[in-house]
DNA sequence: ATGAAAGCGCTAACAG
DNA sequence: CTGTTAGCGCTTTCAT
């Protein structure tokens, strides 16, 4: 304990500028930053100038740069829910990422409100993102389109209503559902709660669909329950479904964050998985395949995503225009916690 | 979407600026730069201003007000290690607090190098954060005395080296360690692998000094191994722990996340937990009681620190001047993970 | 190869 | 109450 010297105020920082390398060189601000740069000036005062620099600490100010109409080096990154582990998880791999390209991550949250989405990205304009990566809630609309008109944006898992973006990754939840539709139904399943992410406007979703039109095929009765993320939402509701008289024998969540959360409750009813019950998540989180049973669910490569949503960004951010799409494709790993209905 | 704006890609966004709000009011820019901030002119006045500037859907510059001098109302949350789940939900923990607050959080990870760390606090500094939320990877050294000076900063989990703080929060991890150690002595237990994150350079951590106190007086012996955190970090050591002659009979984890890949690695070596080995995490991530079997850990909470840290910056930045350190104390959760010398 | 000057959008003296 | 005047630190014509 004791020990920490606590402050009463900081003093306004006095950061070395261009213009104090400029008297301590002797030069005038423009060749300065000319040679801070590289450009233009002989390599004998390039050279000289940089020495100052390293000397004195100095680092270009991101802010200044910005309002002169430079960039800011920094994305803002905008997630449908962090309260998802697997959310969490790809927000770390593409703050990773980005930071390789030299970039910066404002991360924000729309707690799955599309409109507070759309706020927030407004908001990350105003602080002058370079580009904006999203994951969005879901296809709400919103004028969308002006945003993305001016500010470079790549989506992740969804779609921007209309929005003309630099770049798209997608996951073909399609097949990723009717794989999983089709494992419980070989299984023996015939009636399925799914779980749906329950956000506040919240229109056809490219996953619901896919169930309802798998469910169609194979003869399923699949009854969609809205749910919110994170444990404890999912865990009372869990338990409202799974103490019905008609209780189905699988529950597909659309989300592994949310199966967490239905696998507590079944503990706490005493039902066993998966002799009483088969569970099966989505997105496929890295500890997934430790809880107990081990989770079935559906694998997406976090990595490749989270590369490909940067790269397509700082392509074009480079003038470069390459490929802008990349669908992702489902990996089913089939675990413990689904088994035949009995 | 109709609206086929014939405009080029590229526009660069023409968002309104105040001048323009001057010159379709008459007033002159002063005016209102303060009637938007409803300060000194007439209420008349500050109303018209007002109009105009929500009919423009204006918003103000927050890099020309960061320019000037003002604030961002950003602020820079520097985490040791995003690989640790934990970590990742102490982020989200405190996004959200700021968010509450109206700010933004400038995401960084120094992903377990100290000398990353500082460097990465100093480029959120030059973006002009307005304050920094900083969980340190270690008492390492370096000049953050002169950065704290500047740059009002609070940290989480750790101290920074004697620089002035405006705000800690500190986990009591003595105790923690000294109550999962005698957990672990009453249960009969002798020999402990203790798994503590490697960092580049890692001084005396006060976990690990903990460690050997508490060893000392219960006359345990304790192994102190690096290592790395994630669950692809901690598997391969666990394997190479665990697959000793000389076996410890318990592993204590000083973060759940290496706990998660022990518990793998132990899994692939076909041994019980906790028949043949007892295992112990640190932190108790949300997941830890759903795993097989469920971990001991010990827990802190969450948003009584997140809460902490950003009240004592905001506090610190609203001039006020409060309670400025915290520490908050552990409750051990023992679960099946936990059980006596066989 | 180098410098002078204009400004990005905003705020804060300092007058009127 | 309201307008004038100066910049914040940097980049970029346009001269020299």
């Amino acid at each position: 304990m004791g020990g920490a010297t606590l402050t009463p105020m900081a003093t306004p920082a006095k950061r070395p500028t261009i213009r104090q390398i400029a008297q301590e060189t002797g030069l005038s601000v423009t060749a300065v930053s000319y040679a801070l740069r590289g450009e233009q000036m002989s390599a004998a005062t390039i050279e000289r100038v940089q020495a100052k620099a390293d000397e004195l600490g100095y680092i270009a100010d991101p802010v200044a740069r910005a309002l002169r109409g430079g960039r800011t080096g920094t994305i803002g990154l905008l997630v449908g829910s962090l309260a998802d582990f697997w959310q969490q998880t790809l927000a770390h791999a593409i703050q990773r990422e980005l930071r390789s390209h030299g970039l910066h991550t404002l991360l924000a949250d729309a707690d799955g409100s599309p409109a507070e989405e759309l706020a927030l990205a407004q908001r990350l304009a105003a602080q002058r993102v370079d580009g904006l990566i999203v994951a969005p809630v879901g296809p709400a609309g919103g004028n969308w389109v002006e945003l993305a008109a001016h500010l470079p944006s790549v989506t992740i898992g969804g779609r921007l209503a209309g929005a003309e973006v630099v770049g798209e990754v997608a996951f073909d939840q399609t097949t990723g559902v009717g794989e999983v539709l089709r494992h419980l139904h070989a299984l023996g399943h015939e009636h399925i709660a799914v779980l749906s992410w329950a956000v506040d406007s919240s229109p056809d979703r490219p996953s619901e669909r896919a169930v309802r039109e798998q469910a169609a095929i194979l003869g399923l009765r699949c009854e969609l329950v809205p749910c919110a993320y994170s444990l404890d939402g999912s865990r009372p509701l869990a338990l409202e479904v799974l103490s019905r008289a008609d209780r189905p024998t699988a529950v597909f969540c659309l989300s592994d964050s949310m199966a967490y959360g239905v696998l507590h409750g079944c503990r706490e009813l005493g039902l066993r998985v998966p002799e009483d019950i088969s569970l099966v998540g989505f997105d496929d989180h890295p500890l997934s395949r430790l809880v107990d049973p081990p989770l079935t669910s559906v694998n997406w490569s976090v990595d490749r995503a989270a590369r490909s949503a940067v790269g397509f960004l700082v392509d074009h951010l480079a003038g470069e225009v390459n490929e802008r799409r990349i669908v992702i494709a489902p990996t089913l790993s089939v675990r413990a916690s689904s088994g035949p209905v009995t």
